[in-house]
DNA sequence: GACTAAGCGAGACGGTACGTCGCGTCTTAAA
DNA sequence: TTTAAGACGCGACGTACCGTCTCGCTTAGTC
């Protein structure tokens, strides 16, 4: 008569949610975002296709999924180089070369338009990824503020977008190419404005 | 049957070409990028699908067409305040007031991920848009380098990534409100770089 | 991810298949297999044009499967009159009585020409509608050989032609009217043939 | 005020109307009907669509045109050979040959379905094709009849049906190759009808 | 010689239907 | 209860041709 509570049925595979990872970074790599079809997913992982649903909400979901794993084992913290102009430039190049040489960048190109229609995968978006830079380079600036590189009430935010809003600018609209001394001159920019102050020297 | 060259046919009608458009702003303001279908522009336009697709290849051609014309009517040229700092900031601005007031800045978000995947699209976008800015900026700078208030070398390249790079990081991913004291602080951190020198003091 | 074979998922409706070819039916009858279309069949029925596709090949498939469905629903064995003559007769009047009040005979005008374009098409005709004819056909023949009424080596191709290739002359080429009188001298030319045997007389 | 009458314009060429007839049977013997198309006979004759529309309905009544040109190019009166037999065997045959090394098989298969949903086009080919053929029929019965070969009352509606239903089975519906030794049975059967009269010995 | 029809090419246009892709939901049977 | 399999309704895709419609030129007459 079924009083039971505990019946438990078939787990779900960690095996099964593997082969679907594996499959979507294929095709992510060979077709990109745009090439990316729960469907097609299902067809090269043997995977059905509820199974897929049953996990993620979208294909952008799982894109981001597969992104977020990347970043993960991507992660390395930066160093006390007694240099914060060296530190940021090395930090810059860090995404600068996960941008250039992962999936990373094919993935970002896609899922951005995403973002905007789609609060949830922006949201774990940022949590995610995001916020892992955002840390990281809390720490650098840390560091640079007690050694007196810059000001004191220099503001995370700005430096993350002046640092790496150049970045994703020729990522997303100019296709300019992003290389070594691209990223000087944006940590150098940013450098001139933090030490400076906000209300330094004008006109 | 005969050998001539002049014949020329029916000419394609503006007042046809305008109903595509205003129907694709319509739906581009009420649904972005996402909801926008050449099945739904023909419906509400009363235009047939084939004429569409006589004169735009894909959805985003046509979503990038009433962009440019969006540009285009909001041409305006930035007069010599006397004050290099001022007329950036007015600049940038100008640039954030559309994003923030047309459809531009949705229809960028929609759009930007079809930029990587279309190199066509891309190239059609920087022709008649950035191309537009990065002028625009350019007589801003050499006013500015005739006044002495920048290097003389200062690079357009740069400085355009500088300004409207944390402008559309935050359009696209960080998702923060782009008001004004933003404005400021972007100019002021290329005015510190520009005006300090690419080999300026380090460390 | 699993190795067995024996998986068989949703099962093909029956109503669904029922209703397309009701609404084939509906439409074959006001508008002829000129006005059949897979659209329309599918808004008529209520069923999507996906399904309809994953069933049949093309909409002449579709009005195929209807003829055939006629067809045996028509089935109807002859009996021993024990007249050779008046059974032909009887036999080449059902078939011209179902051409003229079913939907068979606009069908079959419909489809002919499709049978020359789609050889799989052909086949499938010939095996479900051509066949059962034939076997009726033969069995007739083989009580008129044991009669003595015919030849012993008569063509059961050959009477097929005779008897039937004036009917669908009519019905294709001339225009005639299908009548019963009409069918007394197809099966008294066939019977004149065969009962003088090949080599009869001649000049 | 035109009053006149009278005004001509330019005249209709004939070199135009020669290219739109080959380029339809030039497109003809590789497609078949299924593959004609207004769209495409203009454009391989590079005459204007207009232009083709300014003289046939359809594409059914070009191919019609094209067919009865053929036809009318083969006419050929059979002679009298003493033989009634044989002289219907060498008519059948003609046609047979006609249908097997011409268009006129592949175009008949394809217009046969068109017959039935307009009747403008059936009354076309019944006048300008089906009339000569018994025409010629009529001239050689009634050789027959003067040498006693047949009956006085001999009617030629079923004779032609008799002698050509077979053969347009064997084209539409069967299949079958239309070969000599098939020609002499139809013949044989009309024969032994028509010799042995309406009313002969039955059972 | 100017005027006026038509013929003609080119090609835009509104349509209809095509056959396909992918979506997300569902049903079924096995594990 | 998870899974593979796959049917299903749905929305949109981009394409093929249809038959009609300008458009501007050419070709013949007629006045």
């Amino acid at each position: 008569m079924q009083t039971e509570v505990a019946h438990r049925g078939r787990q779900p595979s960690p095996e099964t949610e593997e082969a679907i990872l594996e499959a979507t970074r294929e095709i992510l790599a060979k077709e990109g975002v745009r090439g990316l079809t729960i469907e097609g997913v299902a067809a090269r992982s043997g995977v059905a296709k509820t199974t897929i649903y049953r996990r993620w909400r979208s294909k952008h979901d799982l894109a981001l999924a597969v992104l977020i794993v990347m970043v993960e084992q991507q992660v390395q913290s930066s160093h006390d180089l007694g240099d914060t102009r060296a530190e940021l430039i090395a930090f810059v190049n860090r995404a600068i070369k996960i941008l250039n040489t992962t999936l990373m960048g094919r993935v970002m190109q896609g899922l951005v338009s995403d973002f905007a229609a789609d609060p949830e995968l922006a949201r774990a978006f940022r949590e995610k990824v995001v916020t892992r830079r955002v840390e990281e380079l809390t720490r650098i600036l840390d560091r640079a503020i007690a050694r007196g590189n810059i000001r004191r009430d220099a503001d995370i935010e700005i430096a993350n977008e002046l640092l790496f809003g150049p970045v994703y600018y020729r990522l997303f609209l100019s296709g300019k190419p992003l290389n070594k001394d691209f990223a000087e001159r944006a940590v150098d920019a940013f450098m001139a404005y933090a030490r400076a102050g906000r209300g330094a020297p004008r006109k």
